[in-house]
DNA sequence: AGTGCGATTGACT
DNA sequence: GTCAATCGCACTA
């Protein structure tokens, strides 16, 4: 890579190399880059925050099967399903599991790396750190909407995961964040000691056993 | 047809 | 720290 130059060359991830298993995407998509085609330019960050919602997770959409809304998280790994949370905020997921099994991964947070003019257009806000903190904030970012539900993300387009040559660092497990059922189990999973992630990390939040 | 409720955010005490 | 906005969805009747 060229030094004093941004390098926009990535490469889409293949599907063959995204795990199959849903807490294991959720892993491997740390330190991995979202990439947004926009008209307004070329905008993508380095994912720091995930959450798995696996087979028979309560808290999952699927859990009580396929609807109109959820059916993009029943096909095969790599897909995008966006949905609208509260009536307010977009939600941004990555299919898991074999096709026709109902599971995914929520996007958390992103590190801004390319459109950061563009991001701070989108969001009406200047601080680099509040940009793509939270699930829906990151979608403000990178205006992804339901018409970006169910494209493939392991080819370019409009919205592409992509090779990033950074080292990921450590990572961090913790309970998952706004949910109440199914809400003990330690499927979110973050990038430790990054600023651009979203909520507490505490100790106890990490091992809720340390929870008197 | 009506109801309750979120995988959130931003504004405010 | 608290709380309202806002709307699509799933469920009941």
């Amino acid at each position: 890579m060229k030094p004093g130059r941004r390098q926009d060359g990535h490469l889409p991830l293949a599907r063959s190399e995204l795990p199959i298993d849903t807490v294991a995407l959720a892993r491997y998509l740390i330190g991995k880059l979202l990439v947004r085609e926009a008209p307004e330019g070329f905008v993508s960050g380095r994912i720091v925050e995930t959450e798995a919602y696996v087979v028979g997770d309560a808290a999952g959409h699927a859990y009580r099967g396929m609807t109109q809304r959820n059916h993009s998280l029943f096909l095969e790994r790599g897909h995008a399903y966006v949905y609208l949370a509260y009536g307010v905020s977009y939600m941004l997921n990555v299919s898991s599991e074999t096709p026709g099994t109902g599971a995914g991964v929520l996007i958390r947070a992103l590190e801004p790396l390319d459109g950061v003019s563009i991001m701070q257009l989108n969001r009406g806000v200047a601080r680099l750190r509040d940009l793509a903190r939270g699930p829906g904030r990151l979608t403000a970012a990178l205006r992804v909407d339901r018409s970006l539900d169910g494209i493939d993300l392991c080819r370019e387009g409009p919205l592409w995961l992509g090779w990033c040559d950074r080292e990921p660092g450590e990572i961090g497990q913790s309970v998952r964040i706004g949910i109440s059922r199914d809400a003990n189990r330690l499927l979110r999973f973050y990038l430790r000691n990054s600023p651009f992630v979203s909520g507490p990390k505490s100790l106890a939040e990490q091992d809720p056993s340390l929870n008197k």
